[in-house]
DNA sequence: GCCGTTTTCGGCCCGACTGTTTTCAGTCG
């Protein structure tokens, strides 16, 4: 078994423990394993072998012995024989808003429920109001969980999530009570899937705030009151939640809220070690809970961070993987942003599935300011997106010539392809018309289910091609609707350096692809990037702005993404680039 | 189950809200 299906094993374990009743700091410890495998850089292989499993922090003895059964049998006896002690269905009763292991346990034991459907006739025959702990109440919100499981367990998209939001912080911060307004959690780290939505306000008023918020449009249901903190249920099936603390907290909520968990656990153990208490309401003395001495000029996260010795985390970065370390010895990277781009490489024109003509997509380009444009449109073998043949590819070259002749549009455009990588890892396009081109990205648009050394082999020997410029969506993957193709990402990722291909982040807010949790290490051994929009219209264009948070989260700072570069440099690049 | 300038036991991040209870457990983030 490898590393990821070893953490999916030890994650159940922990769900399945929480089930059970178990400990919940033994829940804990084996759901750190699972992210502590997950998140390890190095290869299992060889720290199995040199005998360090446990001298990974959240990995013991007990731990390290199941890993390597695991490991070594592909399966664990303790694994199978819990698994077997616990009915199926209890594990998806988990997603029922309200109901956790303590919970789910009394209804299998008391009750005899196994399943959502017998936990919705007991609900339905009164049994359950009826319990120790349970009434009415509970029962009403346990069928309604189960009516709306679906929506309400349901991630969404940034870029969809963020949309619903703009307008609810907009409007929090035109209310006359509310000093400050931000969002918080996955939204403001800039995950790429949101499962809720967190906004921060400070106020000395909250009673106004928390009714409007509870009584916007669109409010599908009032899940929590009060004073402080209050969750709607939006028609999407989106949850949002409002906090709302003094002026003087705010800084200290707006921190705790975005998160990560993790970031927040090894903050308060920083903070700990000092002898002090962090919390969303400040710092205290951990012995008599009085203030911190002098953090009570505390007014913003860089004052926090100052205040713990360490320099400013950007929100996108704080999600326990070492950023802290890093904060305590100095600063990170100047991260990219938006106005930092001066064009993009992969984009389609209505010549192959796109909606907008080549001067259109020109002109959308130059009002973005931008000092050139890569078209890329879909070669021969995607023949549902009319991908072009030689032939019309040379057509496309001599209009993109004519084109830049006239002098119209003050973006420079490149002439390019967007490449199938056939199934043997050959390209869609014969040489002589891929060398014509000013560069080439190459793509996998067919047979995503090859085993992984196959795939892998396949897009290698594509990278290997003289005329490849870029990789495009290294892993198909569409988020909450498609699983990734298995790739070795790591051998890809030396491949490309070797070769001097660029690999791209596919900035479609449903790809999102090559993944943030790759690109600082990637960067590091030197791969470069380019943020794409993979636009099929002039809209799509601002999907750039979903790259460049993706970016961000992987660590990139400007030099290593090619569309930052000015004009010069890049033909420079994509020009060498030609062997 | 993990971990250790409180080191082999006894902690483990912290607090709000709900629903049930009548002082608090469970859930959630």
């Amino acid at each position: 078994m490898n590393k990821k299906e070893i953490a999916e094993v030890l994650g159940e374990i922990g769900t399945l423990l929480e089930l059970k009743g178990e400990n919940p700091f033994k829940v804990r410890a084996y759901q750190n394993g699972a992210r502590a495998l997950e998140t390890l850089t190095e290869k299992l292989e060889e720290v199995i072998a040199e005998g360090r499993l446990n001298q990974i922090k959240g990995v013991g003895d007990a731990l390290a012995k199941k890993i390597i059964e695991l490991y070594e049998t592909g399966q664990l006896a303790f694994y199978e024989k819990l698994k077997a002690s616990v009915p199926e269905g209890l594990m998806e009763m988990l997603d029922i808003p309200g109901l956790g292991g303590k919970k789910i346990k009394v209804l299998h034991d008391k009750l005899g429920v196994d399943s959502i459907e017998s936990l919705e006739q007991v609900c339905r025959a009164g049994k359950v109001a009826e319990l120790a702990g349970f009434g009415t109440k509970s029962a009403e919100k346990i069928l309604k969980g189960i009516k709306n499981r679906e929506a309400y367990s349901k991630r969404h998209l940034w870029w969809n999530a963020h949309e619903v939001a703009e307008p609810i912080l907009d409007g929090l911060r035109k209310l006359p009570e509310v000093a400050r307004a931000e969002h918080a959690g996955s939204l403001r780290r800039n995950r790429e899937t949101v499962g809720d939505l967190d906004f921060i306000a400070a106020s000395d008023t909250p009673e106004p705030i928390m009714n409007w918020f509870t009584e916007q449009r669109d409010v599908a249901e009032v899940t929590a009151k009060g004073e402080t903190k209050s969750s709607i249920r939006l028609d999407s099936g989106l949850q949002a939640d409002l906090r709302i603390v003094p002026l003087k907290q705010f800084a200290f909520a707006l921190h705790h809220f975005t998160g990560s968990k993790e970031h927040n656990v090894q903050m308060r153990q920083r903070a700990l070690s000092r002898g002090l208490s962090l919390s969303e309401w400040g710092l205290s003395d951990e012995q008599d809970g009085s203030p911190a001495k002098n953090s009570e000029g505390i007014d913003s996260e860089e004052a926090l961070f100052r205040y713990l010795d360490l320099s400013f985390i950007p929100p996108e970065l704080r999600e326990g993987l070492g950023e802290i370390e890093v904060a305590e010895n100095g600063d990170f990277p100047d991260l990219v942003k938006t106005e930092n781009l001066r064009g993009c490489f992969h984009n389609h024109t209505n010549a192959s599935d796109g909606i907008n003509t080549l001067e259109e997509m020109a002109q959308a380009a130059q009002s973005l300011g931008w000092e050139y444009l890569g078209l890329a449109d879909h070669s021969k073998a995607s023949f549902q997106a009319n991908g072009l043949n030689e032939e019309r590819v040379i057509q496309q070259i001599d209009d993109i010539r004519k084109l830049n002749e006239t002098g119209k549009y003050t973006a420079k455009l490149f002439s390019g392809i967007e490449c199938d990588i056939l199934t043997d890892g050959s390209l869609d396009l014969s040489d002589d018309v891929l060398g014509k081109l000013d560069y080439v990205v190459v793509s996998i648009h067919a047979s995503f289910t090859q085993p992984k050394d196959k795939m892998t082999a396949r897009i290698i020997r594509a990278i290997e091609h003289p005329s490849t410029t870029m990789l495009g969506h290294l892993t198909g993957r569409l988020l909450l609707a498609r699983e990734a193709y298995e790739v070795d990402v790591e051998k890809v990722v030396d491949a490309a350096i070797a070769n001097d291909v660029v690999i791209e982040i596919n900035a479609n807010p449903h790809r999102l692809d090559m993944d943030w949790r790759h690109w600082r290490k990637a960067a590091a051994k030197g791969l470069l990037t380019s943020i794409n929009p993979d636009a099929h219209s002039t809209d799509h264009l601002e999907f750039v702005d979903a790259g460049v948070r993706i970016a961000r989260k992987g660590w990139l700072s400007p030099e290593s993404i090619i569309n930052t570069w000015p004009l010069k440099k890049v033909e420079k690049f994509i020009k060498n680039r030609k062997r």
